[in-house]
RNA sequence: GGCCCUAUCGUCUAACGGUUAGGACAUUGCCUUCUCAAGGCAGUAAUCAGAGUUCGAUUCUCUGUAGGGUCACCA
């Protein structure tokens, strides 16, 4: 197989339809195409298959191209860069399928379809009730009119037999005649079928594979008709296995909650951890290896190792390989990422640049995607890093597992504070910056250092879930020392004397 | 219903006739521990069923079963 690869100039294409949105599933047609064209040094085409005017949603051309630029998938001709092909849109090829057409009515293998959809429809809900399958060719007219374009032109079905082909992933294919009847090649609107276009195209475009989804392998016998009528040599199929929805039973459409590639972006996932993610359902390289980068991916892609069975999109897994993706992230490109989804009344705040270096590296091994910044601890988000929080009585007093059986009023806390604060209070105030003749500085160490004989006298539980819920005012956040290095001195223990005043105000009211 | 495709832990998968059937996600337990994470260690968990071929089948063949796809003037 690599052989013939090697001599033959590749060509492969993706063809989507523009309907509104980029299904991951056809993100893995392209990507699967597109590592096989780039490993060969092959030549890839975008071309949009916009022949069904109906469902056209207008914008989707951009939107698609927009996607797959996003997820690293480029392609060397296509509707927004051109090429000695174009145009890449089947609207604008219109001649091409026209003079195939007419070929195929000269040769006698083409006719004009004179029945109306009524009559059709009876002839289909007859041979339903017969329990029989609707085949065409069995009500093929006797003497068809001329075809003049107003009525949909079908390809005669000389002789249906049995269909035999291979298919570089799936192995040996066969069919019955049963699946192979005269269907349409031109619609009465003058626009072609799929079914016709695709191959006029790939002809004209001398794609050499055809990287397709499963759902094609009923059709395929139609195309081999065709390639026959036509006399012409076909592509190679490599027909990929179908990704099915979370719960396994169908294959992954809209409703199943597949979303459109862009939403991952606007998600805050990466996009080499999605494109890793969708190359593995459905291909995988061998061995226990399971984080790719798109070089390696591109490296290590083989056809043979395509499966063919379907898999599942399990997004609990995709989003930890995101984060496994987001950790080899360099700090600058991981802030770069975070902070496009920090809110707006947050990263105006003053405290906020001086700080956001830090609540990266805080938050670096908690995030699976970088959206999740906006939900994470609890409602109140992330604002104690920037400013002084609210505090709850019943949340600083801590929980009876923390007191480990010590008695703990909220005179006695304001008083663990009150001695934190003063152990504080000795430390130079530099962060970061060598402090000449003395060993601490105000660094999370430095601060550990200064609690925790307090925590060892008071109890570990109470000193420790103080200062922290007094910095946070959240019943869970990262630990106080982080916390204290983050805000730094001057705040840490005006932070600290607000929880003390708010315990001994509560205390007088109540 | 006709035709077609597929079948390894719950999920993604490794294995290309010989393995104690491996890894990862998830899950469970433990360790670490001031909370939440993260991290470390350990455990539970699979060859759809039945025949054949073979000294030997997850692997090859057949049958059954289950799931999926497709039967458009959609792609």
């Amino acid at each position: 197989m690599d052989k013939t690869e090697n001599k033959v100039k590749i060509v492969t294409r993706f063809a989507p339809s523009p309907t509104g949105y980029m299904h991951v599933g056809g993100v893995r047609t392209a990507l699967y195409a597109w590592l096989f064209t780039r490993k060969h040094n092959g030549k890839m085409i975008l071309r949009i298959e916009d022949t069904d005017k109906e469902r056209e949603v207008p914008g989707s051309i951009t939107h698609i191209i927009e996607a797959l630029r996003w997820a690293g998938i480029d392609w060397d001709e296509g509707p927004d860069i051109g090429g000695p092909n174009a145009p890449y849109l089947q609207s604008e090829r219109l001649d091409s399928y026209k003079k195939y057409a007419q070929v195929l009515v000269e040769k006698g293998l083409a006719y004009a379809d004179p029945y109306s959809e009524e009559e059709l429809e009876s002839f289909r809900k007859q041979a339903e009730d017969d329990k029989r399958p609707f085949l065409y060719r069995n009500h093929r007219p006797e003497n068809p009119p001329i075809w003049d374009g107003s009525m949909p032109l079908r390809l005669k079905i000389v002789n249906p037999q049995k269909s035999k082909w291979h298919d570089l992933a799936r192995g040996d294919l066969e069919a019955g005649p049963e699946a192979l009847d005269d269907f349409i090649l031109i619609k009465s609107d003058g626009y072609p079928t799929y079914n016709f276009a695709h191959i006029i195209d790939d002809l004209e475009m001398e794609v050499t594979h055809i990287f397709r989804a499963d759902e094609f392998i009923s059709s395929t016998p139609k195309f081999l008709a065709l390639y026959e009528a036509l006399e012409i040599q076909r592509p190679e199929f490599v027909t990929l296995p179908p990704i099915m929805g979370p719960d396994g039973k169908k294959k992954l459409g809209k409703r199943d909650g597949a979303k459109d590639l862009l939403d991952y972006r606007i998600e805050g996932y990466l996009p080499e951890a999605i494109v890793n993610f969708l190359a593995l359902i459905g291909w995988h390289p061998g061995g226990n290896d399971e984080i790719f980068s798109m070089q390696e991916l591109k490296d290590l892609f083989t056809i043979d190792k395509i499966h063919k069975s379907g898999g599942n999109f399990n997004d609990v897994k995709l989003n930890w390989m995101n984060r496994e993706h987001m950790l080899k992230l360099s700090h600058e490109e991981y802030k770069k990422n975070l902070e496009t989804f920090m809110p707006e009344h947050l990263s105006t705040l003053d405290t906020y640049a001086s700080r956001i270096d830090s609540v990266c590296a805080i938050v670096r091994d908690r995030l699976e995607y970088f959206k999740q910044i906006q939900e994470m601890y609890d409602e109140g988000g992330l604002e104690y890093f920037f400013v002084a929080p609210l505090y709850d009585a019943d949340i600083l007093m801590c929980s009876e597992k923390m007191r480990k059986g010590k008695d703990l009023t909220r005179e006695s806390l304001a008083k663990i504070l009150a001695t934190c604060k003063l152990e504080l209070e000795k430390l130079p105030k530099e962060t970061g910056e060598f402090i000449e003749g003395g060993e601490v500085k105000w660094n999370k160490e430095s601060v550990k250092n200064a609690l925790w004989p307090i925590a060892e006298l008071e109890g570990r539980g109470i000193v420790l879930w103080g200062i922290r819920v007094a910095l946070s005012g959240k019943e869970k956040s990262p630990d106080p020392f982080i916390l204290a290095e983050t805000i730094g001195k001057d705040e840490t223990l005006a932070r600290i004397q607000r929880a003390e005043t708010f315990l001994k105000e509560k205390l007088v009211l109540s």
